[in-house]
DNA sequence: CCCGCACGATACCCGTGGGGTATCGGCGTG
DNA sequence: CACGCCGATACCCCACGGGTATCGTGCGGG
């Protein structure tokens, strides 16, 4: 017997109405009728009434309803009283700087929910150290962009995302569908700090050293582009700002968000932490 | 929290070694070293102290498991307090008179086992109703064979045989690697009784009419060649009886052992027999 | 002392199942 | 009688659970 579908009776049962139930579980009505169908397979009683008239539930459903109700705290409570054994924690989260989504909101949500006792800390750094601290142990997991040296560490991707000249909106190539960084040549680029990572380095000065302004935040992009009048790369993962425009770099290789941890990691929160961030961005 | 993971965790915790409690739930011990550490994540907390010198549970483990052995007997309790509600119950299962398989027994032992209150009557037919009996509406469900008429029935193939005529042992064409109907040409063949489907008729009868003796079960056809000297059609789903011989028939298209119920079946019992017998024909 | 062995972890592959979209069917209603 | 509501069905696709092969490590024996 699976809990998930005793979760979906349950609402089915509360709102007698396969549509409504559904809508509350984030589901379509068809996976929930066949899940439904499998309950009843699986437990060889027919739970529901599907009367024209509407659904009601039959003497075998009521009893389960009952049941079921208390099995799933049950099993809540096993999970709370276990969880509560660990003790409070600390999970520190390394972020980029842009790591500020909607989905990086989803996860952490999520994970507060499903860990309420453990405190995450966030580190929010600069752009010298593409792993957030991460290589170096100061963060236990990070949400960032590649590419990094990855020896050591566990890194899954999360996204994959086109790389764009950031210009300002009255730029003559603002219009253009896509460039290529042939057409920026003679543009003076922004420039991101000094790293340590060759890889990082040379994927984000496309190659060769820029002398423009120095940029140490993702925000500082835009000022230099609109203030200063200098070019540069960003990830086509959000809109650009009032004033600018993002066109597509043809002969970039995409740039990938990731989410990365130490690979000898034990801690059962940080695994389970990587685990709900890339179902996160998957969904 | 998957009750399935539940189970497994319990298994380890008691056996205390991977691969033992992987061999107690017929399982590899990869697939379920996996599942602990998905259990530990979800949770938050490491369940185990894998140690080289062996596995221990560690706090958080020692209230797990008797959480969760309280928590699957709270399961099971439910699923013996429902089914008990819906009363004693039978299930007519026509068998075409071979369906006597390991697979069929199998079928039926876990099908007991899921629902210990459902009485399997078994009607066994002789070889004139291919449906046996399910389109008369006198079984619920039946273990059988194409082709027949399946309007108004849900059917689905378990396996895909080749027929094969049967001959005996010292036949000249025994020895054969296949032979064509053209070949028994000649016979005398033994004959299925009559029947009213069209389709079955004309497969089994390989589309003319037969004159020899009448075979009304599956085993009458071994006397019927070991002692009448006749020749006939068989599916290979099963080895020769002493004496006799099997040689592939090159043009005759295979024979399929099915499953069907009614189309409109409403029934969970017979829902679940129905799933359980394809899922068992296909392990 | 180092090789072999025991055992849990990891890498990779494949099939099933659970989720999705599109559509049906059947019954009430205007 | 046409339409609309609602659960069921058909079909697709990817993630996950389970499989085999292999690794890494710590311990014991020759």
């Amino acid at each position: 017997m699976d809990l998930r579908l005793l979760g979906y009776f349950v609402a089915v049962a509360e709102e007698l109405h396969f549509g409504r139930a559904a809508v509350r579980l984030h589901i379509r009505q068809p996976p929930l009728s066949r899940a439904i169908r499998k309950l009843e397979a699986d437990l060889g009683t027919t739970l529901f009434d599907r009367t024209p008239a509407g659904v009601t539930l039959t003497p075998a459903g009521t009893v389960l309803l009952d049941e079921a109700r208390s099995l799933l705290a049950h099993a809540e409570r096993t999970r709370d009283r276990v969880a509560a054994l660990s003790g409070p924690a600390t999970l520190t989260l390394g972020l980029l700087g842009d790591g500020d989504t909607p989905a990086t909101h989803r996860v952490m949500e999520t994970f507060r929910r499903r860990h309420p006792r453990v405190e995450i800390r966030i580190r929010e750094t600069d752009l010298t150290d593409p792993t957030c601290g991460l290589a170096a142990g100061r963060v236990d997991v990070a949400l960032t962009r590649g590419p990094f040296d990855e020896t050591g560490l566990r890194v899954t991707r999360l996204t994959t995302d086109p790389v764009a000249a950031l210009l300002r909106a009255d730029d003559p190539l603002a219009g253009h569908p896509h460039l290529t960084l042939a057409d920026l040549d003679e543009r003076q680029w922004f420039r991101f700090p000094e790293t340590t990572d060759a890889q990082w380095r040379s994927y984000w000065n496309a190659g060769k050293p820029r002398s423009g302004p120095l940029v140490r935040a993702v925000t500082e992009c835009r000022q230099a582009v609109l203030w200063n009048g200098t070019v540069g790369m960003t990830p086509m993962d959000h809109r650009p700002g009032e004033g600018l425009a993002m066109v597509p770099l043809r002969d970039m290789p995409p740039s990938h968000r990731v989410v990365a941890c130490a690979k000898a990691e034990t801690s059962p929160y940080i695994r389970s932490f990587f685990a709900l961030t890339v179902a996160a961005f998957r969904a």
